[in-house]
DNA sequence: CAGTTATTGATACCAAGTATCAATTTGAGA
DNA sequence: TCTCAAATTGATACTTGGTATCAATAACTG
């Protein structure tokens, strides 16, 4: 993807804390960090690796962060069949996923063609 | 979809013992009840629901056979992020799923489109 | 039939994630 | 500001899905 593109993507700047806020949780110092994390990173994470990231919170509130975040619809997780299941911020509303098969690179996109055939596959079956 | 058009598909009539014997594994009898119990089952499965079906097949051999049977491309690992991996009968070589999201009925399809969008989506970044 | 190789399955183990629950933090109202 | 109920946290135990080990068994090959 061109470096231009790219940033202009990124520039759309979902706040996942916001996100959390929204679905009427508190804004903690604990949450904070994690969110702040997953900003940081800026691209597609396990959860192992921010416990490893974050070793001053406790296992079960990073699952569970995760977890908030991904029903807000601010983290997707990504169609990933092996190995452990990675997120990323959700930049786009609807969207599909790109994943380089060699470097691992996620993109999100929308086509009105893919739309327009998943959604009359979807009548078919 | 209509069910000439399912049973079309059906007739395709892939058989997973012989997949497993072009990789060079024995036609065992163990082999052949697991094989035999998938396409009994014709649609999406899980692991557990083979084991629990096939008791006097020991757990390691139904995921073994499983894993062999994937490596072969005669299984597809199905794209559900939630919950136990599903499983299901590779009909066409290279292809999409489609999930019911309420009855969770598998389809397969491949459309010229889509794959042209993806391949320039795979160029571009 | 003998010997080699592949397969099997009981078991132990591992990894990812959730449930529990006591201790702590938070924020709303007096 | 103080009080207190509700929310949050994190240590721990547990569950689930799956793999590694390895002795016993089954299957080919000469």
């Amino acid at each position: 993807m061109a470096a231009s593109a790219l940033s202009k993507v990124e520039s759309v700047g979902v706040n996942l804390s916001n996100a959390l806020e929204d679905r009427g949780l508190r804004r903690t110092a604990t949450r904070m960090t994690v969110t702040g994390r997953i900003e940081q990173l800026n691209g597609a994470f396990t959860a192992e690796q921010l416990c490893r990231d974050l070793p001053g919170v406790g296992r079960a509130t990073v699952y569970r962060t995760i977890r908030h975040l991904v029903d807000a619809g601010a983290l997707c997780k990504l169609p990933i069949l092996d190995g452990a299941p990675m997120y990323s911020i959700a930049r786009i509303e609807h969207h599909h996923h790109t994943i380089c098969s060699s470097c691992g690179a996620v993109g999100e996109f929308r086509h009105s063609t893919v739309e327009r055939v998943m959604r009359s596959l979807a009548k078919e079956i």
